[in-house]
DNA sequence: AAAAATATTCAACACCATGTCAAAAAATCA
DNA sequence: TGATTTTTTGACATGGTGTTGAATATTTTT
């Protein structure tokens, strides 16, 4: 299939060059020539492979969602389901593929990569919980999407901080917070008194 | 100053025309010359005002990112603050402008401009919370991120849905969902035995 | 209402990335 | 090695870009 040597490393040094340019510029400000360039590949190879940038970078945000969701579907499948396991699972994941995701989800990233994460992790993740909701099926996925934006969003900053602090820690904190809230962490717990 | 009805004129077709693309295609698939051909203006007077169409868009996003904030220091300074007050009037200023968010929010939106809507609504809203908090500031700054993004990403979803579901009820899920996570919603409540 | 100031229009220009092509060269596979 | 596939090369027309100066139109000022 597609194994030849020649395809694999013309489209490994052209996907190094266009993540390198977004973690400067948007996807918009950067053209075909300079990826070549940069890649030192004919632009006429490139045509042979994509479009343009924008089918590009459509087409590697699609191998990271079907990478993070084959992990997590086999995920799933072996280990015991521990409620925060998945968490660090997609966090770990994520911190694994560091500069990809800084640039994908970062300043220049692209909100439908954003969206099609949503559904990754609603779909793995949150869909279990929504049944286990004592309110209406709408109000339900409201939530689902407050804690599932919540969660790329706090990765984002994550990965600013160059994955600092340890995906069980990050994990913890997000699992900690959508299962109770600010209200645990508060200063004045007058219950105490 | 800044008052020339013609200025005015053009920028506001101009920027209309911006908008009604942002519903249809990202930024960077939109020309200079089918803005001008749609707001029926020169296009020698559109480089009059802007370098390019995405300073042109930078210039509409921090507009609304002033109004916003205008919005919410004479809201903070003159109204009774309730906790879940501002939510609701951040809501309400968003349904206000449903035409404008949707464009910078949605699909073809700009990440950056959710980074500044963040930083408004944190500086506002949630950085007051921050000091109440009995965890490490980093960890803070976190949690804060988590419940900025998880309010804007609902808020997008509210967009898309034609902000049918009032205000007030959105910004009582996000402000419950916030200080006691979603354990007061499930449906097995051991404790009630 | 006329004059002065300012904004927009118009036409024309060079520039450069784009997307495509056919033929030659190079690398891979069997 | 020989056959196959990929990449390179050079060339081409196309179309949006950004700028310019003069003409025209509109607004503001006196």
């Amino acid at each position: 299939m597609a194994t030849d040597r020649r395809v694999k490393y013309t489209k490994k040094v052209l996907g190094e060059a266009l993540i390198k340019f977004l973690n400067e510029k948007p996807i918009a400000r950067i053209t075909v020539k300079e990826i070549c360039e940069e890649a030192d590949i004919n632009r006429a190879t490139f045509y042979a492979h994509y479009t343009d940038q924008f089918d590009q970078l459509k087409k590697i945000e699609a191998e990271f969602i079907e990478g993070i969701n084959s992990f997590l579907v086999s995920y799933l499948l072996t280990s015991p389901q521990t409620e925060i396991g998945v968490v660090v699972g997609i966090f770990e994941y994520v911190k694994q593929n560091k500069q990809l995701c800084r640039a994908l989800l970062g300043r220049n990233g692209d909100i439908e990569f954003q969206e099609d994460l949503i559904r990754v992790i609603s779909g793995c993740v949150l869909s279990e919980w929504q049944g286990r909701l004592n309110v209406d099926r709408r109000i339900a996925e409201y939530m689902m999407y407050i804690l599932a934006t919540g969660c790329i969003g706090v990765g984002t900053l994550w990965l600013e901080d160059d994955c600092s602090m340890a995906p069980e820690q990050l994990a913890t904190l997000v699992v900690q917070l959508a299962n109770n809230g600010i209200a645990p962490f508060l200063i004045d717990k007058q219950k105490q008194l």
